[in-house]
DNA sequence: CTACTCGTTCACTACCAGTGGACACAGAGA
DNA sequence: TCTCTGTGTCCACTGGTAGTGAACGAGTAG
């Protein structure tokens, strides 16, 4: 699946131990000792030409007092590695072929987007409009500083269905709160009071699908941000 | 740093994937699964009888959602150097709140799976099953040899909604043919005949909503393989 | 010039991460 | 009862790779 590339997230590992060992101003045999490995595989790890074992890389984070996280960095999303896989896709130009045309399929370039207050966005997932429904992608910018989450919270009669797909949303619906990470999904009636933000520092995706009560409510009164 | 004495660090690292596994509701195999190794492997490492190498702990870690970090836990928070507090928090555990028990939220790791032939996998995405709608994410395996797509055309009475989250995945609606990258999307009545594969080399994921007609068909085959 | 340290290169190997097939046990049907 | 299917576990085996050690060229001091 994703990333068994190994080789090349080993690449990203090395360069963080290398930036780490350097910062704390230690030669790579001065390293090397202190974990208790050659000085020439800390090289070699280092420029992504071989790999530490769970043992030696333990104790790398030890020595240099980093976080293990800190060399992974971009832990869980869907694919393993989120803006990987998206930016791994060259996006080949696919031509259009009938299904573009006849209503059914819509390209990712191609999507109507509505911009709302404070940069969050909404896309259309569907190449025409739905009746009695929404399926959408919503983009949350940063919010560096933990920013307090909009007043309003959002009352409609409808069911909501969601899936976080990249970085940390948080979602209050009623008076319970928590944090959904990528591949987090939720499920809830809309006429609970419900309010999302993202309190992070890194964007926000999530797909949407709201479902409109086929009878009664009319109300569409959405505000995802 | 201290622990060198690899083995009784194991033994802690194994009994935290256990309980984290058992925590996620996966059995050995199906955790082995999803990591790619053997079952047999991940029982042995659960008890300390050997060790995942770093890839598979990356995929463990991200399977089941939690931090590198909390698998050692005692990491060196004093350990001399203060650049340590730098990456202080990169995925707070989100203990389980009241959203996680009131049927509104699911965690990824808690997915209900069911596997169809061919190793195509349907992952509900709702904590609860929901009354005349689907909203699952679908994995569908590398098929390296551009394998034939299946016989059987799917017909049912309902609407259907996807996006590729990753890799590209091949779609036939009608007499209509295409390829959807990650980030496209679609939109059709499923009475119209359709099927979809991967003729690739990577891991595809989509996300699905189903959406069943309210009033008639009462037909459920689908086969998004 | 020598003498030292720096990071790097490369051929080699021991070890262990990971496999596949088997096992015993527990439930659920039939 | 006997048969499935699923659970976790056991164990002999193997391939890959984590890790070694000796040598290299470049820098810098004395």
């Amino acid at each position: 699946m994703g990333e068994s590339d190994a080789s090349a997230e080993w690449v990203r590992v090395g360069e963080r131990i290398r930036v780490a060992r350097e910062a704390a101003k230690l030669s790579v045999r001065e390293l090397a000792r202190r974990v208790e490995v050659s000085s020439s595989h800390v090289s070699q790890v280092e420029r992504g030409l071989a790999s530490f074992s769970v043992r030696a890389l333990y104790n790398v984070v030890s020595v240099l007092g980093i976080s293990m996280d800190s060399l992974f960095e971009d832990v869980p999303s869907v694919a393993g590695s989120p803006a990987a896989s998206t930016a791994a896709d060259p996006a080949p130009p696919t031509p259009d072929g009938p299904l573009d045309d006849g209503g059914i399929v819509l390209r990712r370039a191609a999507r109507p987007t509505i911009a709302l207050t404070g940069g969050t966005r909404w896309e259309r997932l569907t190449p025409k409009p739905e009746v009695n429904a929404e399926f959408i992608e919503v983009v949350y910018p940063p919010n560096p500083q933990a920013v307090p989450p909009p007043k309003d919270y959002i009352r409609h009669s409808s069911r909501e269905y969601g899936i976080v797909v990249q970085g940390s949303l948080t979602v209050q619906v009623g008076f319970d709160q928590t944090v959904l990470h990528a591949g987090d999904s939720i499920a809830f009636d809309s006429h609970i009071p419900h309010r999302f933000w993202n309190a992070t520092a890194e964007e926000v995706r999530a797909i949407w699908f709201i479902r409109d009560d086929p009878r009664g409510g009319g109300e569409s009164n959405h505000a995802h941000d």
